[in-house]
DNA sequence: CGTGTGATTGACGCCTGTCAACGTCTGTGG
DNA sequence: CCACAGACGTTGACAGGCGTCAATCACACG
């Protein structure tokens, strides 16, 4: 499951134009980059659980992970995704709680890990790289109001046309307008907040409607403007 | 509707021991206390409208205001609420959006202004302010993430009990055991998620069950443990 | 006293969750 | 190479939770 041989380097992540990272100095890159332990991941691999206290965060190099929590009778709420650039894990090291989410594979991945104490003196000497973060957790707490508020108001096909579109957003489509990533039904259902069933009869609806099409996992998007349409999208 | 001579002072804001603004040097409270405007706001004013960019935060030294994001209809979906001691307004000034929420008056409150750019720069020169705000934003995205998996999974019955348990942990029982916030029966709605009369309904089922007693928009709790059990606190 | 807002109650029906049965596909072991 | 198990996907039947509409009541206010 993992693989210590293959350390990837982490230049992408250091100096991607969209990484938070960009905001640290040579320095403090250099201890980053010191202190980073690399690590590969196969698909349905645990990089930490609901409850556990964590002592640093990931970064994602490559693979795509699911941040979900644990409802009723176990059943997952999907409440983000991770890909290339992007970190999971650091909400509870910053607000110093145990994790409130678990994160897990999706699309084998390639994390590095940084200490928590890391990122704390990187917060608290670097103002500018503590206003990213900053920006980054007051942008996911925007968007998680603003699905509190869909989640409470919209119905089912209304959310799942949302849904679509946002992770059409979120991992694009290929040349053939498929969307590039690939989700159980149950998975699509564990965003959405309804049942497995809800979710493929809808799918097959939309299917008849021709909005989109459907080939096993692979959704591929042909209606945008009438999914937005039915989405109701006040956004 | 403002009222500019009453100038509250601040100085409990500035150093109640749950108020942010304690991780401030002396220099620096004084020049929040020079750069501060204080107004106060009569039941049903808006404080900031979604939408609308805000140009400062606000800190609550009186009363109760309502955040909320106006959904399809112009349906109020509430997000939290804000008491003496707290601040609002502070997330779009940190991550420089349009404000992604509306503010207003519950209970007569009295707040002072506090401009961005001061918020700002106490966050990039205060490192302990700024982990302290940190932490308060991540707290708050906790608690999204996990009502959002409860709006997800649990009926309204059980969000509704829930609720109930969560108003009273904030705002307290008085002596008499009565709920110390008062809310319409559709701004209860509008916090579970649910229509007006289903709220009703549920209410005046619990207090059949002896659970709570109703007079008015005041609210008795009477039976915790089995509020506790109907809202399958996995909390 | 009229008006308006909020609270309540009843009727009705649809959306959606649940249960059950069955089909499909993949990987594993004999 | 085939049989089988197990995970996933699909479809149908069914009930009930909950939203919507409408009527009525209660209460405050100008």
């Amino acid at each position: 499951m993992i693989n210590r041989d293959q350390i990837p380097p982490c230049d992408d992540c250091l100096h991607n134009y969209d990484s938070i990272f960009k905001h640290l100095t040579p320095e403090e890159h250099a201890i980053v980059e010191r202190e980073k332990v690399c690590n590969t991941y196969k698909r349905g691999s645990v990089i930490y659980h609901e409850g556990s206290r964590t002592n640093g965060f990931y970064c994602i190099n490559s693979g795509i992970i699911k941040i979900f929590k644990t409802g009723i009778d176990g059943r997952e709420q999907i409440i983000a995704f991770a890909k290339k650039g992007g970190i999971i894990g650091y909400r509870s090291i910053l607000s110093n709680e145990l994790a409130c989410s678990s994160a897990k594979v999706i699309e084998d991945a390639t994390l590095c890990f940084v200490p928590g104490e890391t990122l704390i003196k990187l917060v608290k000497t670097n103002g500018n790289f503590s206003m990213a973060i900053m920006q980054q957790t007051c942008k996911e707490l925007g968007e998680a109001n603003a699905f509190i508020t869909d989640i409470a108001q919209k119905t089912v096909r209304e959310r799942l046309a949302e849904i679509l579109l946002k992770l059409m957003e979120i991992f694009e489509l290929n040349e053939d307008g498929v969307l590039q990533i690939s989700l159980t039904r149950e998975e699509l259902a564990n965003i959405v907040g309804t049942a497995t069933e809800s979710v493929i009869r809808l799918l097959s609806e939309f299917k008849h409607d021709k909005l989109i099409d459907l080939n096993g996992r692979k959704i591929k998007i042909l209606d945008i403007k009438q999914l937005e349409k039915i989405s109701n999208a006040f956004n």
